[in-house]
DNA sequence: AATGAATGAGCTTTCATTCAT
DNA sequence: GATGAATGAAAGCTCATTCAT
């Protein structure tokens, strides 16, 4: 029924998927198939985005992923254990996107904007805004899980753009005591309104391109006239 | 075990609770004895927030709230309704501390730190972060609740801030365009750094008194700098 | 299907079942209901002795019980808890009826007689012979419990026995060394025919009493020749 | 991990597994090669006699013997089946190193202490207490099963015994009316104290040498004393 | 009106068996 | 002919909800 919805990997998983039946290796060791791991990875992430972690059985992941019971229990432990590979690809994902616009050594306004806008894509989307909300969910029972996925995910992207504003606080363009609250002063400026209400499902569609590009580049205009000497 | 636990209602409730046998009308009709309602609801708080939604079980809160299945269910149609109701308290309690700390009419920097500690002090509050994660949790499929968490909740904090800045605005002593974005920037400014960590657990106890005031009091500057005239 | 099957429990369950209703507590605590404990212990006694541990289900045990699964987990932990129960009652019985055969002081073979009889009656009884065959086959991966059940069972009656024999040696009527040996010979005898008939499933009914009395004696002779002054 | 446990098939097993690739049809009808079966059958002894007919899995199985799932099935019908075949492995075993003990035509009671020996050897082994037990433990669901391993193998070692003593009988040196009897009490008095005890795992190694001669000698003086004339 | 023992659907996980390769 | 990945029924156990007391 939700097969339409987005999937974390709807984008990558293609790929392996659909090699021809020649590249294939014509039987693969028990929980060794990609294809496989990734159908079932998908079906998990829909029921899991849907559900939560708690309300998600592993028969309707069963049936989102079209394979058998035993089949799941081959590829991953527990359901624990699935959920958690779940979340490591959510980062993979997270991460690839954004990456590339740290790079940009240009403009410093244009260099924010450009990662900003990158940013507050990905974390308003709606494949994170579900993954975020399940991880919170379960962050009184299962804390590293939660801790795990904020220190892999958005804690790397501060330090990313901590070093970016640390360059230009060196080189003498920005005027600031403690880059670290900066920072996370930039990131926070760079979804205000939009991350929270996205979370609690106040903003049921992700922000369009426009809106994104109007508050980030509001946000950092906020920052640079804060900051910049 | 959780008795000692900060509980949402623990400041209120008492006072209903420990009325004499005396005061009280000898028999109450079903389901409408309201110190049994609150000592429901505080026994749910205690359990919802340290287990969540689903992990909680009905057991365990009729442990904790001392009462019987069946009166709980008296109060409540079911487990969800509990959980709706307890959120409604979460909202009172929310805005209570924070109301008169808008009142202030002296110093505009003055009185959004003033506010911004109470408003950065309760969000960040175990209490308060244990309700949201528990909300946030269900969101997919509960969306309705979480969508009314957040409006009647955060979203009013919202609308009583904008209208302080829409006031110095026409004073002239705030030159803002989009007051709606701006409060928004303003409410992050508050807790710049705090608010994802505690809610992702990676910042395990609420933050102290001079922490909360420190980035308060360096988000208010960034946003008096850029939008002070 | 199997409640006309014989139970361990079927001579004195009723006496506490068939209390009238004026005699019991119109409302007993969880998992303390004598009768209810009762009832499905029986059940699973049934089912215990027809499938072996692994094979029978707690369905299946909940079905012939009469009573709800959720039921039979307040009054036993686990499977295997309400398994090793159902164990000690056997035991209660077994030695419920062999004690006082036993305390006869008249002479030596009318005693050795009457306390053979009673003993192979019971070990070699459909219920005890059922018990000892699911003990035995979890014996490898529970020794435990097996151990237990020998040492709390069989051994108490060794132990008793050897004290009568050990009595007539030092009377002077019987001439034993290793009296601890001729005690286990002398319980062999008792059965000797039986009970590997019985246990392997070659003889289908329990023996007669005649034909128990007939092996008792034959055996209490052969010991007496062997051993008597 | 369980390959150095003695199993009932190693001293047999080997010859047929070890002849040499030439000697063997290079392809073999399916479920026709002896010793792939033979393989299996080993595998199938090792994994039953440690966890019991219900707890072993098929898997384990599998990895035991070395051989792929499909290739049991294409051997054996059904895990039940598997077993059934190599109880019958079983009754062989017994019986082999127990024959020619009966032969000798010596002195009464030297040969009874030697057949008592060899008998109470094997029975009480490693290998015969397991195989006893699993059969044990399925007797009350598949009696058909138990009843075939006591009546061709205790029973024909009875038969034997028997024959012997009826020879002794007829020769004027015993004084038995029941020899049936008489075999059945001789056979319990050599393995007094030990049968049950290594049943139930109360005596967890097999008996030594001279605990087996002792125990032995005793009951066939017991035996004599009483019968000889 | 309040209680809490009882219910049974539904949970996660295992494993005998099948069949495409 | 042999393989072992896949299947799905069924296992032990939990818990929201009901209802006799």
């Amino acid at each position: 029924m939700s097969s339409a919805r987005p999937s974390v990997m709807s984008s990558t998983a293609t790929t392996d998927v659909e090699m021809t039946e020649a590249d294939r290796p014509s039987r693969l060791a028990a929980g060794q198939d990609p294809a496989k791991r990734q159908q079932i990875l998908e079906g998990a992430n829909r029921v899991f985005s849907q559900m939560g972690f708690d309300a998600a059985s592993m028969n309707d992941i069963t049936r989102e992923a079209g394979v058998s019971k035993g089949t799941i229990y081959v590829y991953f432990d527990s359901k624990e254990e699935l959920f958690l590979e779940l979340c490591n690809h959510f980062r993979e994902i997270l991460f690839a996107d954004i990456y590339h616009a740290l790079e940009s050594d240009g403009d410093l306004r244009e260099a924010l904007i450009e990662f900003g806008v990158a940013l507050a894509g990905v974390i308003t989307s709606d494949v994170v805004v579900r993954a975020q909300r399940v991880v919170i969910g379960v962050a009184e029972r299962m804390p590293s899980m939660s801790r795990d996925f904020y220190e892999r995910g958005p804690k790397r992207g501060q330090a990313l753009m901590r070093a970016l504003i640390d360059r230009h606080v060196a080189a003498g363009r920005l005027d600031i005591e403690d880059t670290e609250l900066a920072t996370y002063q930039l990131a926070d400026l760079f979804m205000s309104g939009m991350f929270k209400k996205r979370l609690f499902g106040c903003m049921e569609q992700p922000p369009s391109k426009e809106l994104i590009r109007k508050t980030v580049t509001a946000g950092v205009d906020v920052f640079l006239k804060a900051y910049q000497r």
